[in-house]
DNA sequence: AGCACGCCGACT
DNA sequence: GTCGGCGTGCTC
């Protein structure tokens, strides 16, 4: 028997099924999906069984090394969707697998050093090398990497002492979690023996008899831990007992539950309004017929879409089928989980970032062994390994973080659709303000649209009120809030509400300049300014990390006279404190939720009254349900409409009808007011009126007259590399190519230096393909990217391919 | 991607 | 004469 491998090496020339030859010892461990290791050149690596064959063409075919799992850790659906996504997304095989699964089947790879017998023997001429020998033999076996960190210099006198055979090197594929067990005592005798053997033990032996006692009224095995617990009794009378061989201990797996023990409020019995109810008989009509179909679950902010989640997933599970939902991270809340977990209980697995890798594994083995049948999670969780898959569901559906940022670089809602395809299942988008490219295809009849136009209880949306930040200056306001703003603030206050404070950025200020000689500060290894955040003194990288410390003085001039432009979250706040004396500010944005369950600890707190403010950045635009939030304050609209995207406009507008959604959901009415520079905008003058179709025409005639997804596809290309006139050659060379071998209908743009011209100390230059869709671009491309790869294999450049980017940055 | 093999310049 | 540069080719 033969085994069709994907190795771990995504390269051109690697990126197809390896024939390795099954010896008979891991025949019975091993099946299509498998994770294994195996001799690949010189060394040992991983890969994943995509095929089994009597025979094989290859005439060297080695033997695999070994089986790394018990249950393999793909399924033939997830195999199918792997290969269509290295098709779809242009990357290799081996990261489409990858992705979709846990991070702890990456294994790391561990080359270990010892001497040979020759080497034990050898008398070496330097002092220096024989040195270096007897410490490998004191310490062996040692790792290699190690090794050459403690004597850098030394790499070609270990090559050599390989080749001449004094060393021996032996690699290891490890995984990087160990399952976490649990010792278990379970009965080693019949009932009747251990009956007699309790009455006839010493009497001094109280403890054992105990024991017995307790593990012939339980009947069941217990984990040792908890009967020593449980009996006050030492680990030595149970020991005692094994070895009189009444009782044995075994080694159970457990699973590392982030949730146990913990009470889930059970909701009241809801009652849906007619919109819903309409809603749900339509999604599980479709549930009943084997075909697969998708669903734009349109419904505003506060029409109670969750509640149509629960109920048919529901019905997905009595009809004996899994469900996966995505939310995006960020509204990932544990006021969101616990709805989950209360309705399902033990049939949720909880996918988000918070978990540790271990955690991550242990709720990602639970789906693939089929203990649970809802999967709740980030982007991800597209991939939980169920095989009975009959619901998908991603809420906001429109946000940005369902597209992947890097390879391979997919998008949830493409894969859903491919999934539910390979299971017939159905698939439900939801969303207040639905992504153009969704909206569109829902007219189009292949999705099915349904709409909630109302919110619950009929509850008016709030009112929205957009003010001119130009007026404000003319008539001498120069304060960051403008008399509207402030006065509604200075309201909210007098009357013991809340209110929630909006700003898409974080830190101080965006950007740091000395008044003395105009030098601004900028990142030394990338073209971007650097970012002040006060709270440390520090001025920072966003993209790279780059910090540095104390900004006081200018590094140019060392003059102290140093401004501070633009607005940040801290800003704001700081500013608040001077505007409302004694106000109380809860301030969420990275820099104070970077700790685990910080995130849960702010909302908490706001939840509890202990602030009247809550201000923050996107994070807060989502989700969040608070009772006495009466006033939803934008500070400033523009922030995306000023980026070079084509998506700023429907960004504004979805994030501006999210943010407004948050006020008001409840008894008291809700109010919104958004502060504009450019207030006469169509995404801001129609996200005012709740007015989506309105806007859904008027964005889609913008896109048409511009060649913009929904009406043509993209593909961005990105070249990077430390040499500029290198990038520069070789961009220009690419786009040569694209117009040679394109189909003269495709559109090419570029090559341009990337709006941010330099990250990491590489220098990038971009450019960008824009076609209808002609069946076959994506594959010429990937002969045309490849050939590029291969050819250019010996520079430093780097190719990026983006299918249908959302950043083109 | 790694790693070995193989062919040309500056050192013991 | 050898060490080490990196171009070329291969990995079941």
């Amino acid at each position: 028997m033969y085994a069709q491998v994907i190795v771990d090496v995504p390269h051109v020339e690697t990126d197809k099924p390896f024939d390795y030859h099954i010896p008979s010892e891991l025949r019975p461990h091993l099946t299509i999906g498998s994770r294994v290791s195996a001799p690949f050149g010189n060394r040992k690596i991983q890969g994943y069984v995509v095929g089994l064959s009597e025979t094989t063409s290859v005439k060297k075919a080695r033997d695999l090394e070994d089986v790394l799992d018990v249950v393999p850790p793909l399924t033939p659906e997830l195999i199918e969707l792997g290969e269509w996504m290295s098709e779809r997304y242009l990357c290799r095989r081996y990261v489409s697998f990858q992705a979709m699964l846990p991070a702890a089947l990456r294994s790391s790879y561990k080359k270990s050093l010892s001497l040979t017998e020759d080497g034990k023997q050898i008398t070496l001429l330097i002092p220096q090398e024989r040195q270096l020998m007897r410490f490998i033999e004191e310490k062996q076996p040692i790792d290699y990497d190690q090794l050459l960190k403690n004597f850098p210099g030394e790499k070609s006198f270990l090559l050599k002492a390989l080749r001449e055979g004094w060393l021996q090197a032996e690699q290891v594929v490890k995984d990087k979690v160990t399952r976490k067990t649990l010792l278990y005592v379970i009965k080693a005798e019949s009932d009747q023996t251990l009956q007699q053997a309790a009455e006839a033990l010493p009497k001094q032996a109280s403890k054992q008899r105990e024991i017995l006692q307790f593990m012939l009224d339980l009947q069941h095995p217990i984990a040792l831990r908890d009967l020593l617990a449980q009996l006050s009794a030492s680990q030595s009378s149970a020991q005692a007992l094994v070895s009189k061989g009444l009782l044995k201990m075994e080694e159970v797996e457990e699973r590392r539950d982030p949730y146990a023990g913990r009470a889930f409020e059970q909701e009241a019995k809801v009652v849906f309004t007619p919109e819903q109810r309409e809603v749900i008989d339509e999604i599980v009509f479709a549930l009943n017929r084997p075909q697969p179909f998708s669903y734009l679950l349109r419904g505003v902010t506060g029409s109670g879409k969750t509640e149509v989640y629960l109920e048919t997933i529901e019905h997905c599970l009595q009809m004996d089928r899994q469900a996966i939902v995505l939310v995006p991270e960020i509204s990932l809340t544990p006021q969101m989980v616990n709805r989950f977990k209360a309705k399902f209980g033990d049939q949720v697995a909880v996918l988000h970032s918070g978990l540790s890798r271990g955690e991550r594994y242990d709720e990602w083995r639970m789906i693939r062994e089929g203990k649970v049948n809802v999967a709740v999670g980030a982007r991800s969780a597209i991939f939980a390994p169920f095989t009975k898959l009959g619901l998908i569901i991603i809420d906001e559906e429109h946000e940005g973080s369902y597209k992947q940022e890097e390879n391979p670089r997919y998008h949830a809602r493409e894969v859903a659709k491919k999934r539910a395809e390979l299971h017939g299942a159905v698939t439900v988008f939801g969303s207040a303000t639905p992504a153009l490219e969704s909206y569109y295809e829902a007219t189009k009849t292949e999705t099915g649209l349904l709409e909630m136009p109302y919110r619950v209880n009929r509850r008016p949306m709030p009112s929205v009120s957009v003010v001119d930040m130009r007026d404000e200056l003319k008539q001498g306001n120069r304060s960051m809030f403008s008399r509207l703003l402030a006065q509604g603030i200075e309201t909210r206050l007098s009357r013991g509400e809340q209110m929630v404070l909006f700003l898409n950025r974080r830190g101080f200020s965006t950007f740091v300049m000395c008044r003395s000689c105009g030098h601004s500060l900028q990142c030394p290894h990338c073209d971007i300014s650097l970012t002040y955040h006060r709270s440390n003194q520090t001025v920072r990288c966003h993209y790279c990390g780059h910090t540095e410390r104390d900004a006081s003085e200018c590094p140019d001039c060392g003059s102290k006279h140093i401004r501070y432009f633009g607005t940040g979250t801290q800003k704001v706040e700081e500013e608040l404190s001077r505007h409302f004396p004694g106000i109380r500010v809860i301030r969420m944005d990275v820099d104070t939720t970077g700790r685990k369950g910080s995130h849960e600890k702010w909302l908490t707190q706001f939840r509890e009254g202990k602030g009247e403010v809550l201000l923050g950045t996107q994070m807060i635009a989502k989700g969040l349900d608070f009772p006495k939030v009466t006033l939803v304050g934008v500070i400033a609209a523009d922030t995306i409409l000023g980026m070079p995207d084509f998506r700023a406009a429907e960004r504004t507008f979805q994030l501006l009808t999210q943010v407004g959604g948050r006020a008001g959901r409840h008894e008291l009415p809700g109010e919104v007011i958004i502060q504009s520079y450019n207030p006469d905008h169509y995404s801001i003058q129609l996200a005012k009126n709740h007015d989506f179709e309105k806007f859904f025409a008027m964005e889609m005639k913008h896109r048409y007259e511009q060649n913009y997804p929904p009406f043509y596809r993209l593909v961005l290309f990105t070249f990077s590399s430390p040499d500029v006139p290198l990038v520069v050659k070789k961009a220009d060379e690419w786009v040569k190519q694209l117009k040679r071998k394109l189909p003269s209908s495709v559109y090419l743009l570029g090559p341009v230096a990337s709006p941010i011209p330099r990250i990491k100390d590489r220098y990038r230059f971009q450019c960008m393909i824009k076609y209808r869709d002609e069946a076959d671009i994506l594959s010429q491309i990937k002969l045309l990217s490849d050939s590029f790869i291969y050819a250019n294999r010996n520079e430093d450049i780097g190719l990026t391919i983006d299918v249908d980017p959302h950043m083109l940055m």
